[in-house]
DNA sequence: AGTAGGACCTGGTGGC
DNA sequence: TGCCACCAGGTCCTAC
């Protein structure tokens, strides 16, 4: 599911509800979500810490929580973390309910069991796979046209499988580097090494352009995304290529190619894209 | 070093 | 309607 403007909107939706409230107590219904530390102490130690504030890197969720520690949350496929009173009754795939100190709950919700939460000391990010090894934040100053060059240059591979490695870039996910290809006419396998100075300039601008369109659109809600108020997004309305495959490209009538590139689907214009 | 393929899970869709 | 194959916003591991 989830890629960075998803993320993104889930701690903005959930920011005004959780920020200064307290977690009292969780309820864990599938404890194979939780991969550190064991379901128990993850039970003990979080009961009475404040949420302090909630920040995001890469795909991942930080909850900064008192005495330390921070939540960590990777939605992965289906996952979803949404705010419900007591009483309304708990859905299916529920993995988690959080009770907080002003009477509402924070539920994990998962239908495919791929998500992962960890609860580590604040910094101690070597815990968590993944988190770690994160590259660049596509939307930060840090991210320039010369640090994708740079990094284009140390990798040798398809152009689509260098922006889903998150090693390099955090957060872009298959449906954002589809529309990025195409919004930047480049087909998803053109060998990173092989771009000239323009062509990674209007990648670069491609890519943020597009997550930042998913956030003002509050992310793209194709299957089962939702934000911590269980809204969906309307980025899907919006989508050139992703799901399109077949439908005529959107900016020259013929039809979008449906493939498989670095072992994801893909769609693109064998037209615009070269 | 790269990529392909399988694994992890469940559910929706389209074909017959 | 039923059954089946295949597909899905991610990542990790193994094998070429």
């Amino acid at each position: 599911m989830p890629e960075l403007p998803e993320v993104e909107t889930v701690k903005r939706s959930l920011e005004p509800l959780l920020v200064n409230r307290k977690i009292t107590g969780v309820n864990v219904y599938y404890a194979g979500v939780i991969k550190f530390p064991s379901s128990l102490e993850f039970q003990e130690l979080i009961a009475e810490k404040e949420i302090r504030g909630i920040n995001r890197r890469g795909k991942y969720l930080l909850f900064e929580l008192s005495g330390g520690l921070t939540l960590v949350i990777h939605l992965r496929m289906t996952g979803q973390i949404v705010i419900s009173p007591p009483e309304k009754q708990v859905s299916k795939h529920t993995h988690l309910v959080f009770s907080l100190s002003d009477g509402q709950e924070m539920r994990f919700i998962d239908i495919r069991k791929f998500g992962m939460i960890y609860l580590v000391p604040t910094g101690d990010w070597h815990l968590i796979g993944g988190l770690a090894s994160l590259g660049v934040e596509p939307l930060s100053d840090d991210f320039t046209p010369q640090k994708l060059t740079e990094l284009l240059s140390k990798k040798k591979s398809g152009i689509k499988a260098f922006l889903l490695d998150q090693t390099k870039i955090a957060g872009v996910g298959n449906i954002y580097a589809d529309e990025a290809l195409h919004a930047a006419g480049l087909h998803p396998e053109r060998k990173t090494d092989m771009l000239n100075d323009a062509e990674i300039e209007t990648l670069y601008h491609a890519v943020r352009a597009k997550l930042q369109e998913g956030i003002a659109f509050r992310g793209t809600s194709v299957r089962d995304y939702v934000d911590g108020k269980g809204e969906k997004g309307g980025f899907q309305k919006q989508l050139k290529v992703y799901d399109r495959g077949g439908k005529p490209c959107l900016n020259c009538g013929r039809p979008l190619v449906k493939t498989t590139v670095a072992g994801r689907g893909t769609v693109f214009c064998s037209f615009c894209q070269d």
